[in-house]
DNA sequence: CAGGCATGCCTG
DNA sequence: CAGGCATGCCTG
C-alpha cells in the first residue's frame, strides 16, 4: 500500500498555481478566498492498494477537482475562468469511461475520500464519504426552504454540524468493476421544442421541465443483489456546487405536479415504482434512488425515466446556474460501485437551446477569419490588441482551424487539458511522477494484466475518437 | 325601499345581456361556462332605499361586472375581448368620477352590496361588504400558499365558505364627498430603468420592484379624524379578479426584503411607520392600511411611500397578469369614503416598459407596411448557405481557440495528425497497426516514457505550424 | 411546432 | 444607465 498525502490549500495557495493567477490574468480575478475551516491543516489521505493503478493524467484529473471545488480553494468569480474549469471537468468526466477501466480500484472508501476532499478523515466521522447516503426516506416537503438558506438541519449534531454545509460530491465518470456506464438513445427527431434531446458534442441533456426523460443503464458485469443507482443533481461551477440544488419554492409549493408527491422540493424524480427520495442528514443534499436491475433477455440498456422538476432558469431555485446529475451505482452499504454524470439543462426549448449552446462552442468559424487582414476597423482592433500583447506568451490566445467535428471536440478535450494542467504546483507535478515512477516500477515485476496497459499506453497517445463515443453511440 | 330581485344566472343567458354578446363579437368568445355552484339558484337581494338612485348605464356596467366576474358567468378568454371588458372597466373607473356624483349613496351597504355581487345577503353575514375590513392585523406570512389554491381558509365558518372564493372590490374612481384624490408627481427625468414612472396616457404606473415609489393623496375637505387610507391590488383582467394578489411563493419566501417585516406575502407595502398589513378574513384580500394625514401648511398634497414587491411577471404570483391598485379613504368604521385606483406594472425597466406601451397604445402606422424584400445580397447569402450544407460533418470546418503558443502548437500537430490518419488508407492504417503491436510488447519489457517520445516524433512529420497561426485576439 | 415576443438581467 | 441577450411562453 502506498499512501499519498497532500493538503488541499497547498494546491490551491503556493507556488506555481498563484503564479498562475498572477500578470495579466489575475485581474480577471477577483479570485474570493473562502477559509476554509473544515479542510484547514488537514492533510488528505489517499490510500492505494498495490493493485489500484492511476496514470498520470487521472491523478491528474482529480487533483484539479480538489483544486477546483475544495472550501479551500480560490473559487474564480468570473464566468470565462469558471468555464473553463467546469466545462474541463465535465468532458473529462464524460470521456473517462474508457481511462477509468485502467484502473482497478479496490478501496472504495479511500477512493470516494480522494474525490471528495472537502470532509476531512476526523476520528469521528472519518469516512464519511458524500456517496454513503442515510437512509433518510421521509422528506419533510411541506417545509418551504428558502433558498440560500445556510440555516443547519436542526436534528443534526453539533459536532457534524461543522461539516453541515453542503459538501461537494464528486462527479467522476468511474465505470468501476462493474463496468457501470449510462447513455442515451437515439434521438428520432430534434424538434425545437422536444422534450429532450442529447449532445454528444457538449456531453449536455437538454431536457423540458417536468417531462419524461429516458436515461439507459448498464453495467458490464452483474453486481451485487440489491444494487441501487442513485440520481443526485449538484451544480457546475465552483462559486455553486456547494449549495445543495433544490426545486425554487415556486414549483416546489404549488400544487402542481406535487399533488401526491413524496418529495416535492427534489428537483430530479425517477418513475420507477420502487424509487425512494432521500436527503442525506449531513450534506442535506436531495437524491433519488431506484433499483439497478438487469436489461431484459437480449437487451444491453435498462432504461430508466426521469423528470427534471425545474426550469435551469428557475428563479429562486437553479437560477440559471447549469448543474449536472450524478449516476452512483451504490451497493447496500451506499459504497460507490460506479459513477457517471451529465451535464443537464433543463428548459422550454431544448431543441432550440442545444443548437445555440453547440452553435456557440464552436467560436469563430471561417467567416470570421481574416485572411489578409483587412484595414480601416480592423486596424483599429488590432492595435488596440497590440496593447494586450504584451502578455507572456503563455496568454497568448491562438486559433486552430480543424476539419471534421470528431477531430474538433477531440482537440477540443485536449485543449482543456493542456490549458488547465498549467495550474496544478510544480510541487505536486512532481510528486505525481514520482508516484508515477513507482508505478511504473511495480508494473515491471506484476506485469498486471498486459492487454490493459498496452491499451493504456495506446489511448494517452491518441486514440481514435470513434472509441471514447462508443458507448454512447449505440 | 324597492326590491330588485335577479338570479346572476340569468344575466348571463337571457335577453339583454345575451344580446350584448352577440353580433360579430361573439364567436371571438368560446367563452367557458362554468356551471356555478354557489350562485346556481340563489338570488341575490338588493334592496334600495328610495333615495338610492341608479342609471341604466350604472346598472349596465355592474351587471357586466356580474357577468364577467361571477362564478356563474361566461368568462371570456380571448384577450382582444377581455381587454375590451377590463380597459372598459378602467375607464369608466377613472371617468366615473363624475358620473358616480350622480348618485346619492347613504347606505353604504346596501351600496358595497350592490358594488359586490358576488357575496349574497345571506341571514348570517349578509352587510359583507367589501370595502368594510376585519380588523385583522396578524397575517400568518409564515404558511407559504400555493397559487392557483383554491382551497379555504381553514378557520372560515361552513356557512361562509360557500363564498369564500376571494370577492371582487371595486375599482371605481369614487372621490366622495370628501373629494378623495390621488396623484404622481411629475417626473424629473425618465430613464430606462427609473424607479417609477406614470403615463398619464395610460393612466398607468409603471414601477420597479421594491423601490420607493411615492403616490400622492389629497381631500378636498376634510374627513373625520382618525380616516385612513387603504392600498388594496387586484387583478385587471375579469378571469383573474377573483383570485387574491399575493406575492409569489419565490419572494414570500426568501429572506431578501422579509428580513423582519410583519407581511412577507404582501405584494404592497408602505413606508408609513403606522403602515398595518391587513388580511380580510373572508376573502383573504390583503391591503396595508395608512392614516390619512392632513398636508403640511401651503401642500396640497400628502405624499406617501410605496413598495411593490414582486414583479408583475413574477411566476407563481402575479405571473404576468395586470393589477390595479385600489385606494379607499375609510372611516373607522371600515365604510369607504372615497376610491381612487391606478393600474401598475411592477417591472425592471419601467422606462423601456412605458415606452413600449404607449407606442404600442397608438394605432398601427405606416411603417409596417411591407417594403418589398430586397434581392442581392440576402439571396446570396442563403444561396451559399445552403450549399454549405450540404456537406458531410467530416468536412465542416470549426475554429479553436487555444491560450498559450505551447498548447497551440501541440493542438497544432494534434490536429494535424488527426487529419492526416484520415487520408492514409486502412491498408496502411492496418500495417501500422501491427507495427505498433510489436513495438508495444517491447515497451512491456522497457520503460514506458520512451514511447510518448517517439510517437510524438513520429506524428509530427512534416507539418508546417507556421501557416496555421492564427493571431486571435481576445 | 417554429417564429417571435416579453421581460429580467448582464455587460460595457 | 442603455444596449442587448436569455429564455419562458404565446400565437398562428
Ligand atoms: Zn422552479
Ligand atoms: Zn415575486
Amino acid at each position: 500500500m502506498t499512501s499519498i498525502l497532500f493538503d488541499p490549500e497547498q494546491i490551491i495557495l503556493d507556488g506555481e498555481s498563484s503564479a498562475y493567477f498572477n500578470g495579466s490574468v489575475i485581474e480577471q480575478f477577483k479570485g474570493e478566498y473562502i477559509p476554509s475551516s473544515s479542510a484547514t491543516g488537514q492533510d488528505l489521505a489517499i490510500k492505494m492498494g498495490s493493485n489500484e493503478t492511476a496514470t498520470f493524467e487521472y491523478l491528474w484529473k482529480n487533483m484539479r477537482e480538489i483544486a477546483g471545488q475544495s472550501n479551500g480553494g480560490l473559487l474564480p468569480q468570473r464566468d470565462n475562468i469558471d468555464s473553463e474549469l467546469y466545462v474541463n471537468e465535465t468532458e473529462s468526466a464524460a470521456t473517462g469511461t474508457n481511462d477509468m477501466e485502467r484502473f482497478q480500484i479496490n478501496s472504495q472508501d479511500s477512493m470516494a475520500e480522494f474525490l471528495n476532499p472537502i470532509i476531512p478523515a476526523t476520528g469521528q466521522n472519518h469516512v464519511m464519504s458524500p456517496d454513503s447516503h442515510s437512509q433518510t426516506t421521509d422528506i419533510s416537503s411541506t417545509t418551504p426552504s428558502p433558498y440560500h438558506s445556510q440555516t443547519m438541519s436542526p436534528n443534526v449534531p453539533i459536532s457534524s454540524q461543522m461539516h453541515s454545509s453542503p459538501t461537494v460530491p464528486s462527479s467522476a465518470s468511474y465505470s468501476g468493476d462493474y463496468g457501470f456506464e449510462i447513455s442515451f438513445q437515439q434521438q428520432s427527431k430534434e424538434t425545437k421544442s422536444t422534450t429532450w434531446t442529447y449532445s454528444e458534442m457538449l456531453r449536455k441533456l437538454f431536457v423540458r421541465m417536468a417531462t419524461t426523460c429516458p436515461i439507459r443503464f448498464k453495467t458490464a458485469r452483474t453486481p451485487p443483489p440489491n444494487t441501487v443507482i442513485r440520481a443526485m443533481p449538484i451544480y457546475m461551477k465552483p462559486e455553486h456546487v456547494r449549495e445543495v440544488v433544490k426545486r425554487c419554492p415556486n414549483h416546489a409549493t404549488t400544487k402542481e405536479y406535487n399533488e401526491n408527491h413524496p418529495a416535492p422540493e427534489h428537483l430530479v424524480r425517477c418513475e420507477h415504482k420502487l424509487a425512494r427520495y432521500e436527503e442525506h442528514d449531513y450534506t442535506g443534499r436531495q437524491s433519488v434512488v431506484l433499483p439497478h436491475e438487469q436489461p431484459q433477455p437480449g437487451a444491453e440498456w435498462v432504461t430508466n425515466l426521469f423528470q427534471f422538476m425545474c426550469f435551469s432558469s428557475c428563479v429562486g431555485g437553479l437560477n440559471r446556474r447549469p448543474i449536472q446529475v450524478i449516476f452512483t451505482l451504490e451497493d447496500t452499504q451506499g459504497n460507490v460501485l460506479g459513477r457517471q454524470a451529465v451535464e443537464v439543462r433543463i428548459c422550454a426549448c431544448p431543441g432550440r437551446d442545444r443548437r445555440a449552446d453547440e452553435k456557440a462552442t464552436e467560436p469563430v468559424t471561417a467567416h470570421k477569419r481574416p485572411h489578409t487582414p483587412r484595414m480601416g476597423m480592423n486596424t483599429e482592433v488590432s492595435t488596440s490588441f497590440g496593447t494586450k500583447r504584451k502578455r507572456n506568451s503563455d496568454d497568448e490566445v491562438f486559433t486552430l482551424t480543424i476539419k471534421g467535428r470528431e477531430n474538433f471536440e477531440m482537440l477540443c478535450r485536449l485543449r482543456d487539458s493542456l490549458e488547465l494542467s498549467s495550474m496544478i504546483p510544480q510541487q505536486q507535478v512532481d510528486s505525481y511522477k514520482r508516484q508515477q515512477n513507482d508505478y511504473n516500477k511495480q508494473l515491471e515485476v506484476v506485469a498486471v494484466e498486459k492487454t490493459k496497459v498496452r491499451n493504456a499506453t495506446t489511448t494517452s497517445r491518441g486514440r481514435t475518437v470513434k472509441n471514447e463515443y462508443q458507448f454512447f453511440n449505440e
